[in-house]
DNA sequence: CCCATGACGAG
DNA sequence: AGCTCGTCATGGGT
């Protein structure tokens, strides 16, 4: 039957071990999987995205699934937690009491801990050795493994807030996997060089490397007095040396050496070292080699892993700089022979989730606008940039500055909407926690530790409920943009669409050539389901905030916008 | 070796 | 505006 649960755990030499309701399991070869998955589409519980993994790595892309740290995440708030931590908070006990393996030696030997098969310990944790990786060692104890996550589900499910956001998250999971699997197409030559552009060639010996490296110091060292020796690598070193030139500094940050470009010769060079440096230690020769891989058509791929949501708000997050890459080396990213890229991003995405989370009827008028600061703009009878600035502000915690006086004006226009912002900034100063609209739980942790001055408190204080606001917005955002990204890999499947990239409010994908255009109109179908499905709608029934979203079918992601 | 901090890229 | 994230560097501490 569509939807049942089935708890699914794989261990490492693949053998499946799947939980079907009333039954007491069974073993299967991962064939079964792709069969039920075909027949009954059923929906799979597991603990985390590495069994969508082990799935995706044998060509199975399932459409639903219960990730019990994805919807752990949701609940209690938080990054990434294994099993033992989900578990743990799932019967209520104290976290700090979990069981680590100790150290083998007689003294562990020694203790009796019960049954090793049994992977629940006599103190009611699961014991580290199964956590680690012990349930994976026989089929037997995958079953168990596989069971307890069936447990662990039963009991999360009257803790959910949303079932639509624990579907989604879990969803963006599955997308996660195959986006690590896959990879981001990347051209190698074209990368590697733009990096030589910032860098220089490839280096073939630690001495060419060095030579460059003092090259490139030279550049700026040569502004200063013969024999001068600066580590430009150290920030407090280059404050010296720009003292030493006259300029007086609190920190070397490019944005103020920016208003500096004409204080001295020295400053330019500086900062064109800076950028050369960026790409040298972070998006450099290194990278490529640690991140790229090549596969046998020789078409080359850069894979990092990714996280449905891990910190604060809950916004994905990826490792090796997929989300931070320079746009000097988008040139890179390019699609494959006979492929194109569907890009899209989602336009003003947060003054809109703001619309919407707040009620604010006012501000959902405006948002059918394509442009929704212009509306905003005449209500408040202010210039299109002021309102602009003023409603980020207000979602972003600004104390001064120019929108500070239009803030008056949007307190005047919109008070639901600001009353919504208020109310969460208020909670988080009293480290109270929060939720955001699809049921993700915000912790305010109370990291108060030492005694601090008054002042610091306040500003302390100020600064959670600044954060507060923040993740208010920001993490709906991010749960509205993942329901579009899930809809999209589930809708894109018969057009190959295969989503790359995730940039929290921008989508890359990779789809054959011919089906470009019909994955560009897909894709916009997806966002208004998407809205259909999570906005919140007024007592009418209507879905009063439009969503938009520029959508593009280009060769290279430097050709978007 | 861990940890705090500065710096900087992206949204 | 000020918010999030990951990454790499130095420099302080153990």
């Amino acid at each position: 039957m569509a939807g049942e649960l089935i708890g699914l755990a794989i261990t490492d030499k693949g053998v499946v071990a799947l939980l079907e309701p009333g039954t007491t399991g069974r073993v299967v070869d991962i064939r079964e999987v792709a069969r039920i998955e075909a027949e009954d589409s059923p929906r799979w519980v597991w603990w985390n995205k590495s069994t969508a993994r082990q799935l995706v790595e044998a060509n199975i892309r399932p459409g639903r699934c219960w990730d019990l740290s994805a919807t752990h995440r949701l609940i209690f708030g938080g990054g990434n937690s294994g099993p033992e931590q989900i578990w743990a908070r799932l019967h209520e006990l104290d976290a700090t009491t979990i069981p680590t393996r100790a150290p083998v030696n007689l003294f562990s030997l020694a203790v009796d801990s019960g049954d090793p098969d049994e992977p629940v310990g006599p103190d009611g944790h699961l014991r580290p050795e199964w956590v680690e990786g012990e349930w994976s060692n026989t089929a037997h104890r995958a079953l168990r493994w596989a069971e307890l996550a069936v447990v662990a589900q039963q009991l999360q499910v009257p803790l959910v807030h949303s079932e639509a956001t624990v579907f989604s998250e879990s969803a963006c999971e599955l997308l996660c996997a195959e986006m690590e699997v896959v990879g981001l197409p990347f051209e190698l030559g074209v990368g590697e060089s733009i990096v030589a552009g910032f860098v220089g060639p490839r280096p073939t010996t630690a001495e060419e490397a060095n030579a460059e490296l003092a090259r490139r110091d030279a550049e700026v060292i040569q502004h200063l007095p013969t024999g001068s020796t600066f580590d430009l690598r150290s920030p407090d070193q280059v404050k010296s040396l720009l003292r030493r030139v006259g300029i007086e500094v609190p920190d070397t940050r490019a944005w103020r050496l920016e208003a500096l470009r004409d204080a001295h010769p020295i400053v330019e060079p500086l900062l064109a070292w800076r950028r050369a440096e960026r790409i040298l230690t972070t998006f450099g020769f290194q990278w490529i080699d640690d991140n790229i891989a090549t596969n046998l058509s020789g078409h080359s791929r850069l894979h990092g892993s990714w996280s449905g949501s891990d910190g604060a708000a809950g916004r994905m997050t990826a490792t090796v700089g997929l989300h931070n890459m320079p746009a000097e080396l988008r040139p890179a990213i390019a699609a494959e022979p006979g492929h194109v890229f569907v890009r899209a991003d989602l336009g003003q995405i947060e003054p809109r989730i703001l619309a919407a989370v707040a009620g604010d009827p006012k501000l959902a008028a405006a948002s059918q606008e394509d442009d929704m600061y212009a509306p905003v703009a005449t209500q408040l009878r202010v210039e299109r940039d002021i309102a602009k600035v003023a409603v980020l502000g207000a979602m972003y915690g600004q104390t001064t500055g120019k929108g500070a006086e239009a803030l008056r004006g949007l307190e005047r226009e919109y008070p639901i909407a600001m009353g919504f912002l208020a109310a969460a900034d208020r909670s988080a100063q009293g480290s109270h926690d929060l939720r955001t609209y699809g049921g993700r739980l915000v912790r305010m942790g109370s990291t108060n530790s030492n005694e601090v001055s008054e002042r610091d408190a306040r500003s302390q204080a100020a600064a959670r409920g600044r954060y507060g606001r923040n993740a208010m917005v920001q993490g709906a955002a991010a749960e509205f943009f993942k329901t579009w990204a899930v809809l999209m890999r589930a809708r894109g499947r018969t057009l190959n669409a295969q989503i790359v990239l995730c940039l929290h409010d921008e989508l890359l994908i990779h789809v054959p050539e011919q089906n470009g255009p019909d994955a560009a109109a897909l894709l916009d179908r997806c966002l208004q389901e998407a809205a259909h499905r999570w906005a919140p709608r007024d007592q009418a029934g209507n879905q009063p905030v439009r969503f938009v979203s520029d959508t593009s079918i280009i060769s290279r992601w430097s050709e978007a916008k």
